[in-house]
DNA sequence: ACACACATGTAATTGGTTACATGATTTC
DNA sequence: GAAATCATGTAACCAATTACATGTGTGT
């Protein structure tokens, strides 16, 4: 609870866009930063209420579609401090994993015909997301600066378009190598003088 | 326990270099897979048991190193069957996440020098990534393919080095347009008429 | 003697997903 | 009147980290 993150991004999408219901908020999460972030409901409806009792957010009857069920919460001044006292302290890595480079890690163990099948994977996974952000981006350029944090909107978006066209150009090549040369010659295993990678972690 | 994914990375390291202890297995992955997949020992250990139980690797005593309390191990024709059916399973997407860019995002409410500052702390890490993976990549070439395997890792390395300079490249750019125009023009808050990004996820 | 790397393990906690359960409202 | 979407919630489960605890071997 204390270094959940799942708050942060409920006060900050209500701070950017107010009166939203539970289900609301997560439709918004998906379509601004769901290519880099996901909340599922059973994290969002406890964290809405955790936040409620604290004063972060408070809730109200619905003006705008006024049904039975419908709650609408807002960031209060105590909220947006929570969330800019959290936006200013330095981000924090997790642990990065990724079974796609682990796959393709190990494949050897299996074969290229299996190492092309996830690549081909990847690369149809990523070309239709590739899509979806160049029509927001050609979408939202004539908007010109519309709305208060557009420009960070676009900044992540110029992120995801940079990373998704190199990965893509990356896979080419490598669909292009293991298709001319798909057996690789043969050697003994890591051993001895092996190569290695010592990244830093934090 | 069923989708965990520790056990695969354990028979696939035991795969490429066998007769590991579990200490060892742990610095393996971090100077392999260490850019992109991390094991903790709460994790390593409890799961070497299993596979074990499972008879999936066996556990010997140390000949190389044999000190007290050292156990080493092995992966068996049925670990690798193991380890095969799942390399031939398609890999599954795991919920993005990344705080980086969440913060990024966000950071209309918090002023361009938080911005800024994320964006150094995220250039400074990745230079030294960077620096690093190029260094394995310069080691390596002269030794050519000199273990199964290798051809598989130089992948994952050319996917690391495509996308750490690809983000590089665009953080310079966001960097030099902050410096440049540190005030973006101020608008309403993200109302009716907003865009939207529907990202699939499976 | 001290420090550091090697080595193994467990317990507490937690952040999170998934599945389940329920019901209202809208649209066809 | 059926189906889809809107809407909220809880319970079970789980993978994983973190902290703690313990001890050996090596090098200075």
């Amino acid at each position: 609870m204390e270094r959940s993150q799942t708050q942060y991004v409920l006060l900050g999408i209500l701070a950017i866009h107010p009166n939203q219901s539970g289900y609301e908020i997560r439709k918004t999460i998906e379509q601004s930063v769901g290519f880099f972030w996901g909340e599922s409901f059973g994290q969002i409806y406890p964290t809405l209420k955790r936040l409620v009792a604290e004063g972060s957010i408070v809730a109200s009857a619905s003006k705008s579609k006024p049904t039975a069920r419908r709650q609408e919460y807002s960031i209060t001044p105590r909220g947006r401090e929570a969330l800019e006292r959290w936006l200013a302290i330095p981000y924090r890595e997790d642990p990065p994993r990724d079974e796609f480079l682990l796959k393709l890690f190990f494949a050897n163990e299996a074969g290229p015909d299996v190492a092309i099948a996830h690549i081909r994977r990847f690369q149809e996974r990523n070309r239709q997301i590739l899509t979806t952000l160049e029509q927001i981006e050609a979408i939202s350029r004539p908007h010109g600066s519309q709305f208060a944090g557009y420009r960070y909107w676009m900044l992540t978006l110029g992120y995801g378009l940079a990373h998704i066209r190199a990965v893509l150009a990356w896979s080419d090549t490598v669909l292009a190598d293991l298709a001319a040369n798909p057996e690789a010659p043969a050697a003994p295993s890591l051993g001895a003088e092996r190569v290695t990678s010592p990244i830093p972690h934090e």
